[in-house]
DNA sequence: CCGGGTTACTGTATCGGTACAGAAGGACGC
DNA sequence: GCGTCCTTCTGTACCGATACAGTAACCCGG
């Protein structure tokens, strides 16, 4: 044996990573064919293959590593969903989480893996710009407009989501204006004339609302009161409208109340009056669960005193008592979508740019009458 | 002016990507000067920093790629959450979600990304090996093995929530055999002496359920099955045991019965007969909340005819009609200790390997009775 | 025995950054 | 006037793969 020259070879660190040059000297052959052996199986002999798999095995080599792999093939495996401020909403929201289930089956097949992205920045990581994705799901956040515009500037295939459809974007929206339409006109023919509406923040006093509402979260609010008013408006009615302030006040300086307490607050006044509305028309099911709460302290009998109807057809609209009437839409099929938009987007990316004109979905939505609404009461 | 000798730079094809070099060679400096203008501010002036900046604007250049920055840098930005076969069921169960939101909170100020991985392989990519990760969770899968074999193999810091704990992997449990231990107890005192249990399949003739129970998935049945029989067997008592498998038998091939409803019909079976049980024990809120409607069903009144109690406080619980008693477990808390540790391992590894014996955080469990128990009737 | 088509591998050139060890030019103390 | 310490930049060497264009050997009909 001839001894070994010292240091001929790169020189072996206490624990060096085992990578494909390492499986490639042991086995004899290039590290290119390696790469094969794991990643183009019909690049060389089955034999050889199963020679350098089990090198590999022995090496204790797991695979192409997936940080090196995403920067050479450029495609990294993994979609983006961006969402609200406040990730605990999203796992809270059973709306929210219906879309994202049904996001995530429908991605299941293809074996990406579903990143979520918190919008607001963290140090000064912003994953919207700092993790490595192949696309990008918009889900109604409008309010910070800063990670969409990263995701853009990336040139991220994204598709969005209950956001303004813009012109070469591709875009899943509900028929948020007809659902409320056909809410409002349910009341309407039950005979109400008093009619209040509760929905989130539109005052446009503030110019970052005004943004928002145009470009993002609040496209969904804008829409519902457009439905609301078109049947409303045409049977001559004027709705009563609490507004639920979407950025709550200041949240940090002390005990403030919370958005949510003051719309009861208002919501219990507008009901207490002699005048009071006898039908309520909610921006989310919840909301109407939150009406139905305040209406029974108030001790009215809803449907009998008071009509309520929800928006979403939340899981939450038919376990309640009583159930609750209301616009259904479907989000599963909308997280299902979303998610072929997005893979289709990315597909075409990849395969010579065709950027055929961004396809721009509307889901139909459907009145679901329950228990919660009846006739007008006779007084 | 000297003419530019042809092509001495490297030709710019239609469209070149704009990287660093772009941006160096525009504004003159080195391409590490312009890295640094990015991602280590305090290593040049602030002046040619602007003038850099501004020049990347200029030229569109978004900031370092992700997936090369992972690759240099060693780290992705992103943590992975391997979860069961089931991603609908992630983001339908209560329980699930409101770990998950607590995580996704919990990692927030870090501005790392929470990526969901689904546990089985689509295809030949396997996401729990072939997505950039800087670490993962595992949560509450042991059927799936494979996946979690992966992780490990690549040498990621993980953390097991509701596994076995194993030396050497931090873990975060719940204290689920002294919970569970609470809830019998809480019967016996009652005076019930004829309890049933309701739990997952425990049933040790498939080998792979045996290891599933023994690593996996089935710990937390197991160790809340131990809870009940501790305070079961010095009681005297013999429970009556109803199992809902946990494997659906053979989906694929034609219309089976779905395993909650074979579990169902037991309990149904169960509750009919003249000796039935007085007191039910549940693995879960949700399958408490079955047995409740089971037993409406049958006539019987809850908690007068029958006890019933859950396991997890799940939202349902208190929610449900009559409230349900049942064993609280902070899931939320979970989800922080989990992110907590996770990311204090992905800390340890980077700074100098210091596997300080891995943790095992045991969360406690607390009873908390409400409506749907009551003394055992005295007949 | 030769042209043409496979099959099985290999070499080279990236992919787009970051780490780290200089090097150049002042400022400063004595 | 000179050594020292900063502050600012720069050069080189990877990080760990993949794409693509070869090249060599082999097969086969004519």
């Amino acid at each position: 044996m001839t001894p070994r020259p010292r240091s001929a070879l790169p020189r072996v660190d206490a624990v060096t990573r085992v990578t494909l040059q390492t499986v490639a000297d042991k086995v004899g052959v290039s590290r290119m064919t390696v790469s094969n052996a794991f990643s183009r199986p019909d690049q060389l002999s089955a034999d050889l293959r199963a020679t350098i798999l089990a090198a590999a095995e022995r090496l204790g080599y797991v695979g192409p590593d997936p940080a090196a792999r995403a920067l050479a093939r450029g495609t990294s495996g993994a979609i983006g969903v961006l969402m609200t401020d406040s990730l605990a909403f999203a796992f809270t929201d059973e709306v929210a989480t219906g879309f994202l289930g049904a996001v995530a089956e429908e991605l299941a097949p293809t074996g990406m893996a579903l990143t979520l992205l918190a919008s607001s920045a963290a140090g000064d990581r912003v994953p919207a710009r700092d993790v490595p994705l192949d696309g990008a799901l918009v889900y109604s956040c409008g309010l910070d407009s800063a990670s969409v515009e990263w995701l853009k500037r990336r040139g991220l295939p994204i598709v969005f989501v209950d956001q303004v459809p813009v012109t070469g974007i591709p875009s899943v929206n509900v028929d948020d204006r007809g659902g409320a339409r056909a809410a409002a006109q349910h009341v309407v023919d039950l005979g109400h004339r008093r009619v209040a509406v509760v929905t989130r923040e539109l005052e446009a006093d503030d110019p970052a609302i005004v943004a928002a509402t145009l470009s993002g979260e609040l496209h969904v609010s804008h829409q519902r009161m457009l439905g609301w008013t078109d049947a409303l408006e045409t049977a001559g009615i004027e709705p009563l409208v609490v507004r639920e302030s979407v950025r709550p006040p200041d949240w940090a300086s002390g005990a403030v109340e919370r958005p949510e307490q003051v719309a009861a607050r208002e919501v219990r006044a507008a009901l207490a009056g002699p005048d009071r509305p006898t039908a309520v028309l909610c921006f989310s099911d919840v909301m109407a669960y939150r009406v139905v709460r305040t209406a029974e302290e108030l001790g009215l009998q809803v449907p009998d005193d008071l009509s309520v109807v929800g928006f979403d057809d939340n899981p939450l609209a038919s376990r309640m008592t009583p159930a609750l009437t209301t616009i259904r839409q479907d989000v599963r099929g909308k997280g299902a979508a979303a998610a072929a938009a997005l893979t289709a987007a990315i597909e075409a990316a990849k395969s010579g740019r065709t950027v055929e004109r961004a396809r721009h979905v509307v889901l139909p939505t459907e009145l679901v009458v329950r228990d919660s609404t009846a006739r007008a009461p006779s007084s």
